[in-house]
Parts: structure tokens; sequence; C-alpha cells
RNA sequence: GCCCGGGUGGCGGAAUUGGUUGACGCAGAGGACUCAAAAUCCUCCGGCCUCACGGCCUUGCGGGUUCGAGUCCCGCCCCGGGCACCA
């Protein structure tokens, strides 16, 4: 095919010009980032898809349309950009899907890839395909199980027996993150309770940094709202309850026997978590969580058997039910501790609306001022006395029902010498006194919980640690690295709690790497979000086979300067990965701790009002729009839809209306290129136009940015005028990120022999756009009457005297003007009596 | 319950961040071209009143601040999303 071939005379042939500009581009390498040495290196990142079978998705497409356009506009203004893509193809989706259609998922995969590669090929990106990976090559999951052992020197992983979600179709564990109200994300299974041993992160050292940086990070609002929301972060005080008459309790004789370092001899201390330190004087009762290790040495003799029947049946009970109950049981274990501020005894129950893994697992009960204790004193008949009071309460006032407000009116009552106290001022006031008799302590706390990485599944990256008899948990060596996942014809899970790999005893039978005796592998496999967690350090090193990220490339491209996805990721993977890079950073590995100085979430799709799915049968196919209008048409009628953060409702219809606008800037160059005339108001308009798509881009305005370039193109061809070149080059750049195969066409139709991308980006002059004359608004006391044209720098004498000519307006001017407002250039506000 | 978004014509959505509400597009109406249709091009297009000039009303609801409020403040209602027996 010679260059100079135009697939078409004079008429834009959308599938032809597409199909040969992805030709050159690919031949010429356009697409292709210097990583090495590229100057001012700018990295777009989209969140890699997972590739299903059944393709790519809108949403998808959405998302990698706005990055592509926001790279192609970087890389206008002279940034080298670098915009690569990966899968996300590990995973219980991927697995889910080949055990249905019984193709190992190693067979299975590649396929989905290739038809994704396709896909996206279509639709145009500026994709260096060269630095292209995919998390299940054994090149790339290496280094995900080198992150593993990275965590494990530092004491980061460890495993332990721990009650887990665990789906009953899915066979899984999965972290909390993954249990959508208690059903599995995935398949929407109620989510039962298992103990298991379990490999986990400690993100939660992490959670005070996690929460403290989103304070400065460039990012989508409701994102970092959503990261605040999951850490939960609370900050109140530890209070020590003495158990009280404790040797009585536990029997003379028992306590010298074992008289130990657990010295039980000592009477122990409830430890309590609490927010609302100031309520103290209203703890009437201490409520430990049923798993309480201090249940069995306080339980009295009488309470015992009550109190283990309440223990077992709360431990059979699943994890979500048990939070999403209300009803208020619990049992009373007959031992009594001592109010440190009031000095009385207080009963200890236990109850299973106290949760083991939140702040101490045991609380004090505040039943006038929190509303589960006041449901429980309710249900047990305890006292409910008021410690707090409102502006128009007070001491004697009954409480009918939790009075729970913090804010100002309130204050103190029966709180001895701290009565009349605001609450706020109350909590320091008491924790200070408390602390100095060493009962407490100021305490932060937080909702996350440590991640569990661990999946008794196939496909992923197995866990790379080998079971010793004689040397324990050992590391598999870095230098043995990768652990292959293996071929296995029966990948199926089972309700046995373990993994299928542990059914392949030719893979986990192993030499031990420290002493050579014989051990056994790990049999589980790591969650997909470690997977996805440190994939954007490896784009620039994807060539390298010797280091996960080498560290020269990783100093020149990241942090990711613009990433984009959807908000579903908002907790899970965007956590995952700021984690993972602050633990890097510890480890001396990265010069940076946050992995994206600027993230924005885009909107999601609709069609026709209504969510997309495939049983209500309305979900758009890429493919079908892209054969009937165009790569350039599609991609540009999904940014014009609506605002790129909020996403927008895709109507078929819309589409033509893009179209037309491709056509129109079509014939406006073949017409420009027979002469054609400059004419001023065009000019104007253009910079106009300039000015406006330059700053909608960069702020993802790009409902916006078309809307200009269309109200341009009307200007353009308003009139018989045959538009001058100068008119159209400009707009053929403007248009060029939405639409890169029309605008290589027309750009090289117009004698260009390089890229439109390599051409820079228009420049905006003020003088060329500032109007001779603009049109102010007129108002009587704040009513529009009217409006008139002046100069642009005209003064308000000029604009009154302009206004009062006008008939209609001067008629509402009955008397002499009380005021006259006048912001330049804009509006004229007189004001009469 | 708490935390983020959002509510503007028949529809998708604009609005210089306190200054002419409805840009741009879709749908609709009328017209030009055509034997005709498609395509293309032009005009109109929030509601009510008026022959018209023009007037009144209108940004979920109710108040307020201001010369002026879609935009700011107070109190509500509804929709979408996140968290939730978290002490």
């Amino acid at each position: 095919m010679a260059d100079t071939t135009h697939p078409a005379l004079d008429v834009y042939d959308a599938a032809a010009i597409e199909k040969k500009w992805q030709a050159r581009w690919e031949r010429d390498g356009t697409n292709h980032t210097d990583v090495e040495s590229g100057v001012r290196p700018y990295y777009t990142l989209m969140m890699f898809p997972y590739p299903s079978a059944e393709g790519l998705h809108v949403g998808n497409l959405f998302a990698f349309t706005g990055n592509d356009i926001h790279g192609r506009f970087q890389r206008m203004h002279g940034h080298t950009v670098f915009e690569p893509m990966g899968y996300d193809a590990f995973g219980i989706h991927s697995e889910n899907y080949a055990l249905k259609v019984g193709v190992n998922p190693m067979e299975l995969i590649p396929r989905n890839i290739a038809n994704f590669r396709r896909q996206l090929k279509r639709a145009g990106l500026m994709i260096d395909w060269r630095y292209e990976l995919s998390t299940t090559d054994a090149a790339y999951y290496k280094w995900t199980q080198w992150l593993f052992l990275q965590l494990y020197k530092r004491g980061l992983a460890y495993k332990k027996r721990a009650a887990v979600n665990w789906c009953p179709n899915d066979k899984t564990v999965l972290a909390n993150e993954q249990v959508i109200a208690g059903e599995c994300e995935r398949c929407g299974a109620k989510v039962e309770q298992r103990l298991l041993e379990q490999w986990f992160f400690r993100i939660t050292d992490y959670a005070g940094r996690l929460l403290e940086n989103l304070g400065h990070l460039d990012w989508s609002e409701s994102t970092k709202a959503a990261q605040r929301n999951w850490i939960g972060k609370s900050e109140g005080a530890e209070i020590l309850f003495r158990v009280e008459d404790f040797l009585e309790l536990a029997g003379a004789a028992t306590v010298v026997t074992s008289g130990t370092s657990e010295s039980p001899a000592i009477a122990p201390d409830v430890r309590v978590f609490t927010t609302r330190a100031d309520t103290i004087f209203g703890a009437t009762y201490l409520v430990l969580a049923p798993e309480h290790p201090l249940v069995d040495r306080i339980t009295s003799d009488e309470e015992r058997a009550s109190v283990q029947a309440y223990r077992e049946r709360t431990a059979k009970q699943d994890v979500v039910s048990r939070k999403v109950t209300k009803e208020k049981t619990g049992a009373f274990t007959g031992a009594y501790a001592l109010n440190p501020a009031t000095g009385k005894p207080i009963p200890i129950w236990i109850a299973d609306y106290v949760l083991m893994e939140y702040g101490t697992g045991a609380i004090m009960a505040v039943p006038g001022h929190d509303e589960r204790d006041f449901e429980f004193a309710t249900t047990f008949g305890l006292p409910i006395p008021r410690v707090v009071a409102n502006a128009g309460d007070d001491e004697h006032t009954p409480l009918t029902a939790p009075y729970t407000d913090s804010a100002d009116p309130a204050r103190l009552v029966n709180s001895d010498r701290f009565s009349g106290l605001p609450v706020s001022e109350a909590k320091l006031a008491i924790v200070a006194w408390l602390e100095d008799h060493h009962r407490a302590r100021r305490v932060v706390n937080y909702r996350l919980h440590d991640w569990c990485i661990s999946r008794q599944r196939y496909w992923g990256p197995p866990i790379p640690v080998i079971y010793c008899d004689h040397c324990g948990t050992v590391p598999v060596p870095e230098k043995d690295l990768p652990v292959e996942l293996p071929h296995v014809d029966d990948f199926r899970p089972d309700d046995s709690g373990i993994s299928p790999l542990a059914r392949v005893e030719s893979w986990f039978r192993v030499n031990c790497p420290t002493c050579g005796r014989d051990a056994r592998r790990e049999t589980d496999v790591s969650d997909t979000f470690l997977d996805s967690a440190w994939y954007f350090l490896r784009y620039p090193s994807a060539h390298r086979h010797d280091v996960p990220f080498d560290a020269t490339l990783t100093d020149r491209w990241l942090p990711v300067d613009s990433y984009i996805g959807g908000n579903e990721h908002a907790v899970l993977h965007m956590l995952y990965s700021r984690f993972i890079t602050m633990v890097l950073h510890d480890a001396g590995l990265l010069p940076f701790e946050e992995p994206f100085a600027r993230f924005r979430a885009h909107g999601t799709i609709v069609r026709d009002g209504a969510k997309m799915s495939k049983s209500r049968g309305n979900v758009v196919n890429p493919d079908e729009y892209i054969d009937e209008w165009g790569a350039d048409s599609f991609r540009t009628y999904l940014m014009f839809l609506g605002p790129y953060e909020e996403g927008g409702d895709f109507q078929d219809r819309g589409i033509s209306g893009v179209k037309r606008f491709l056509d129109r800037l079509w014939s406006s160059t073949v017409e420009a290129q027979r002469s054609g005339d400059a004419d001023a108001t065009t000019m104007r308009k253009l910079h106009k136009t300039i000015r406006k798509v330059s700053e909608d881009i960069p702020r993802l305005s790009y409902n916006t940015a078309i809307a200009a370039m269309m109200e341009y193109m009307k200007v353009l061809r308003a009139g018989e005028r045959t538009p001058h070149l100068n008119e159209v080059e400009p707009l053929i750049q403007l248009a060029a990120p939405f639409a890169p195969h029309i605008a290589e066409e027309l750009w090289s139709r117009l004698g260009h022999t390089r890229s439109v991308f390599d051409s820079g980006w228009p420049a905006f002059d003020a003088d060329l756009a500032a109007d001779e004359l603009v049109t102010v608004a007129v108002q009587v006391n704040g009513k529009t009457r009217g409006t008139i044209q002046i100069s642009p720098d005209a003064e308000q004498n000029t604009a009154l005297a302009g206004a009062l000519a006008d008939q209609n307006i001067a008629r509402f001017v009955t008397s002499d003007p009380a005021r006259v407002i006048f912001v330049k250039g804009r509006l004229l506000n007189i004001v009469v009596k």
C-alpha cells in the first residue's frame, strides 16, 4: 500500500481510514514510548482490565478513552507519554468461567487476551504494546511472589488461624472487602464463618499513614472519602476496670497452684475502648465479646454453664448475621468489675454485639447514652442512669431513649466534680484524671483489618512458602522463584478448605531449601488484589527479567502522573496499592510512598437510563458500534454523553450528532484546501475555542470541550464562505485526542508528513480572541430587562447611557437610580426605589 | 444513623464559580434541494398570557442573605454510591 493512497477522495470513510492509520502507527512505531530517555516523561495509567470471555466492556472503553485523550493531549504538549496496557487475568472470575466451560484457564486466558487486544487496537488507543503484561505470566508473578517474600522478611506477612469469610459457592475464603452486605461479591451466596490457617498482611500497621497521606493526594474526593470510611479512625481511650472479688470468684485453691507468670492471683483488669470517656459515671456494666480470653477466668461457677452455652451459640453463628442481627442477647458471667470513676461494682456480661476484632473486645456499657447499650439494658432490665443532659434537661430528667448528642449544649450531670462540663471538655478531663491513676490512656483505633491474602483456589500465584517438619515455615529462596503454577486437569475447589493444588503431590512435595529433607509447599495461592497492587511498577520495567522494577526507570516514570479508573476499586485495589508502595518505600526500594500522584474516578455509563446488564440485554458491544460508526465517532460520543467523572446515559440516537460533527470536520478541510478567506469573527471564535478546549481537557471536562468545538464548527460553516486553512488546521489538532484517526488523515492531507500528535498544540492568542463588542445584560431591580452591545472595556457611564437609551429598559426606570451596579463586560443593574 | 455525589426543558446535559438559566447534542416542528426518498443545508423549539412590542412564572420543597441566588446559609424531601451492633 502506497502512503499517498487515500481511501476515498472526498468522503469520510471511517472504516478505511481507521484501518489505514492503525497500520501506519504500528509500522512507524508512532505509539512507541522512549521509556529509557524520552524527555518530560508523563505516565498516564488506566486500571487494567480483567480479560473476560465476553470481551471489552464499554465501561472499559470509556475509561481507556478518557485516559487516552489526556495522554495524547500531554504528548501534544511535548511530553513523552507512556500509556501501557495489561491484563489482570488471575482470580476467581476467570477460574469460575473456566470451570463453567470446562477448559483450563491456562488455555482460556490467552484467547480472551487476544480478543481484548484486538478490540483495544480498534479503539485507536495510544498504547505502546511492547510493554504489555499479564499477571498470569510467570515472568510477572515471579515478582508477585518476590513481593510476598519482602513482606515476609519484614514481618508483615504472618499466618494465623482465623475466623474467615467462607463462600460456600465459590468454596473459598473472601477478604472482608469482598463481602458485600453479608454476601459474596462474586456470586451473591451467603457467606459463612470458618476457621482456617491463613496468610495475612499487616496493613493495619499502616492505617495511620494510609489515612494521613490522603490529606495531600490529588484524588477524586469520593475516592478519598471511601478510603477514610474504610480505614475508620476513631479516637478515644482505653480504660481499665478491675475485676472485683477475683480471688473468691476464681477459688483460692486454683490461684495458688497455677500462680505462674500469668499470675492469676492478681485480679485481672478488663481493658475497654471508648470514645465517650465522659460518660463513665453512667457505665453500669461491662460487656466482653463472647470470645474474649478473660471470660473463662472470671466466670463464676454458677454462671459457667449458661456462659458456655451462649459462647457456643455465637461461635456457630456466621460472621454476617451476627453483625446484622440487632436483637440484643447475652449472658451474665457472675463477675463484677469496679467502675474506676464511681468505685462501685458493676456486672460483667458477654454479648455478641461486642466484637473481638475491634478495640479491646470489651466495652463499658453506658445505656443512657448509647443506643446499643440502651437496648441491651432494656432487654435485661439493667439501670439506665443519666450522665449527660441537653439544654432543657437536668440530672433528674428520665431517659426514655438514649441521648447520644455530644455537641455543644450537652453537659455532664450526675458525674461528681465533672458535672456541668461540656462533653468535649469532660472527655479530656476524665481521661486525664484516670490517667493520673494509671487507669486510662488515650488511644486511636481503626476499623481496618489485616489483609487476608490466602485463597484456597487454583488460578493464582502459589504463595512461595515451604513447610518443613524440622525447619518450620521456610520462605522459598528468591533464586528459586517463580514457583510455577502447574497445569492441573482437575482444578475444581472442594469443601475441604484446601486448595486444588494440594491434590498434586508431584508439585507440592519438595525438599526443604534449608535442610534438604522432605517438605511440602504451601498450596494456597494469593489474592488477585496482590497482583494488581504493584503492576504500575512493572510496566516501565516490563523488559527487565532480573529485577521487578528497575531503579532508574522507576525514578523516571513513577509515581504515576495520572491514574484513571472506576470507583469500585476505590477501597480494595487503591488501598492495597498504596500499602504495598509504602512497604517497598520503607524497605528502601522506592523513593516515594504514594503510587498515584493524581487519580480521577470516572463515572459509570448506563444505557437508556438503566444499568447495563446481560440479563437486561442492554449491554453495549463496542465492536458493533465501531463497525457501524467508526472508532472516532464512538470514542467522541462516549466522551460527549456526560461529564467524564459522572458518566452518563448511552442512547443510540445520540451518536449521530458526533458523527455529523466529524463529517463536517472532513468537508470543511476538503473545502479549505480549495483556498478560502480568513475571517476575523471566525478567528476570534477559533481562539476562544482553543482556550476552552485547552482548559477543559486537563480537567477531564471532555463533554464541554467537544461542545466548544461543535460551536466553533457552526461559526466556521456559517454563511456561504469557504473556510480558510488557518481556521481548520488548529481544529484538527484540537479534535485529534478525541478522534485520532480522522485527525491524522486530514492532517496528512494538508501536506504534513509527521503525525498530528507530534505537531504540538495550537497556541491561544488573547488578542485574537478579544471581542470588539460584548453583550451586557441590563437589569432593573435585579430583573433582566434587556441587553446592550458595548465595548468590552466601556465604563459604567457609557453602559448606563446605552441602557437608558433603550425604551424597554427606560420604562422600568421610574425614578432616579438609587444605586447602580456594574460588572464590566457582563452586567448592569439599575436599582430604583 | 454517618460520609461522599447528585436533583435544571420531551431526553442527555451547559452555566465564566454570585451576574442574561437552558450552551452543545438528540428527539420534534417547519422550510430549501429532489420526480420522490435518504443524505445535506436553513429556521423554530421550557411553561402560561399576548395579534404583536412585551409581560409573568420556572433550576426537588420551605425559609434566609444579597442590588442580584441553579450557585452561598438554615431546615427538609428524593435518587446514586461508600461505611455501619466499630463502642
